[in-house]
DNA sequence: AGGGGTAGTGATACTCAGTCTCACTATGTG
DNA sequence: CACATAGTGAGACTGAGTATCACTACCCCT
């Protein structure tokens, strides 16, 4: 399961060292999102001897490589969501936090309605959906 | 051009002090996104004695009207934009910091979509463009 | 108009995420 | 196997945002 991280980061030209190894294990055993401090505690609960330093570093390297992204919670919290590196958005469970990626699904003509309306040209753009898993509906 | 914001604050049943005015002044004499640093630093500029927690406070209360939002810029820094009540998108600018409103435009179909393939119940979404405003494309 | 209950305030200390630095270590190439 | 260098951990630092608390001033009530 992190062997897929492992196996990109490869790619990327990084080296591949034993904290990178063991982040990677923190990360592919969770689900849904995770915030860095997630990470940190879960590193010094099994005394994995790494350093808050080398867990952002990683965070930011898999950003890059698009592995992972960066979601901003209703909350104005932080996380992050393990993910495929094709363009997508997140639908956040705001219960359990779980994750789902939806492909693009039309979100384009949106984007080119919202330019023609004010004369900007649009680069990008950041949809997320904050919502409730099937489970947790079901649940409540 | 503060008074609107100062009308929705008498409106929503709390005091209009002093500094609650003079920031609402700071803010309705910037265009497009600031940050709350930003405010922070034009009041002490002037000499207003407003202290920072006063700043954070108003802000979070003008959140809450609606007549502020939070806006998560590309780099992650977060950024306040002076807006309408109503449900809508912001557009900006990432050269300038340029902000433009854009009416619900299509997207309720994107996240039905979004809801049907992934069995989630969507509650609310966020979605934000970055792009160029007519002035810096030109410029450019 | 003036008094008083209370929302609001400023100063300051604090927390917490994220960054920077630097001496040290371990990777993987040659 | 040696070595250049990418990567690392510790800890100092920064900057955003929050908590506390004694004090102030708004505005409601009469």
């Amino acid at each position: 399961m992190s062997d897929e991280l492992l196996r990109a980061l490869d790619q990327a030209g990084v080296r591949l060292t034993g904290p990178r190894r063991e982040i990677a294990a923190l990360i592919a055993k969770r689900d849904g999102h995770f915030t860095a401090a997630d990470l940190i505690a879960d590193a010094s609960k099994r005394r994995l001897g790494v350093g808050r330093a080398t867990i952002f570093r990683l965070l930011d390297l898999l950003a890059e490589q698009g592995l992972v992204e960066r979601v901003d919670l209703p909350d104005g919290r932080h996380a992050y969501v393990p993910c495929e590196p094709s363009h997508h958005h997140h639908l956040v469970c705001v219960a359990c936090g779980a994750i789902a990626e939806v492909e693009d699904c039309g979100i384009d003509a949106v984007t080119a309605e919202a330019s023609r309306r004010s004369g900007f040209t649009i680069e990008s753009h950041r949809l997320e959906l904050f919502g409730r898993c099937p489970n947790c509906r079901s649940a409540n």
